[in-house]
DNA sequence: GTCTATACACAGATAGAC
DNA sequence: GTCTATCTGTGTATAGAC
């Protein structure tokens, strides 16, 4: 379905790759232009100003976590399955050219940040929470979780330790540093089943 | 024993401070100066290079860290208390002016730092995540906590979590949200007591 | 919508006087 | 050890031709 991008389109794809990598701070009209083909000129055509393609950039990322969501919600009826492909999305990000989620990417330099990007990116972490708190309710009412605390607390807890794992594993240089921690805190929250052998 | 600090230690307090609520590479030489008085080729003198300065910082950082680790080990019997004071110190960090782990915001901007930054910064995590797991495994044989995995597993679970929570605190401007999320994290670890009424 | 050319601010860094 | 003065590179942004 997407045979032709826009510039538009093409200029928020190589940004993001490149926030989530470096920073948006440390990401220059050069390299954005010159990885595309094309001049500076071209990109402040499309965005005026770098809040212009800040701004432009979480919206677009927190519409598609939003819909990637809703459509987790909406096709897969098992709240645990639908946890561990939450993670899956996330470990593709890892894996790839040391890249992390790009709010949280960005809530770490949130306080050079113009005010628009600050807000989108607070709006990114509370749309997870509520969609991580509605998910492990459920699963937890269906008998395939068990949260240590009420759901909402359990949330902020998982999200914590997700954010945090694409640090370390930043750190370490392993992707696969946070696919297993991960992993191991989204096991410990599954339910013991009923009655196994 | 502090009563004169030198010119070159005056930076170095003033240039983590800022570093940890901006990042490494926001932060520049006219920053430092003008909150310190004095003139950018000063900061020079004793930091030719800001790489230089980057690796002062880290290096500085990780050998309080240590120093700091070490010192709870030899004065604390408790391991659970120890791991209670040593969250203590980031709430102190969280709590003033949105700063977070130096490293935590180092590692967020990893692949634009100079290397020798980069090494002390995986030295630094790998340094917390040995403390974790030996101050864990040494609580559990004392019965006062109670690892769902490995003490080494738990030890980096629970490390990321504290990473994270520092900026979920940040982008949702709450540092109680720190305070919450990391006790939690906390208590979820420590071992039912043996018989109490 | 993309280009060339350019303006302007600010970054890190150096030379040399005091 | 701190200063003034200056160099050089790079960043965002704009004007105007095509």
């Amino acid at each position: 379905m997407t045979g032709h991008l826009t510039t538009r389109d093409r200029i928020l794809d190589v940004a993001q790759h490149l926030v989530q990598q470096r920073g948006f701070s440390s990401v220059a009209y050069r390299d954005i232009s010159t990885a595309l083909g094309i001049r500076n000129a071209s990109i402040h055509h499309h965005f005026p100003s770098k809040t212009d393609l800040g701004t432009a950039l979480v919206q677009r990322y927190r519409a598609r976590t939003e819909a990637l969501l809703a459509h987790l919600s909406a096709a897969e009826p098992s709240p645990y399955q639908r946890l561990l492909q939450y993670l899956t999305a996330y470990q593709d990000v890892v894996r790839d050219d040391g890249r992390i989620c790009l709010c949280a990417q960005l809530v770490a330099e949130d306080c050079v940040l113009p005010s628009a990007v600050q807000h989108e990116v607070g709006a990114f972490f509370a749309l997870s929470e509520d969609w991580l708190t509605r998910t492990l309710d459920e699963g937890q009412r269906l008998g395939e979780v068990q949260c240590p605390d009420s759901p909402a607390d359990t949330a902020v807890g998982l999200l914590a330790t997700i954010e945090g794992a694409m640090l370390l594993a930043r750190a370490a240089r392993s992707p696969q540093r946070f696919e297993h921690l991960t992993q191991r805190a989204l096991a410990a929250l599954r339910a013991p089943t009923p009655r196994s052998p």
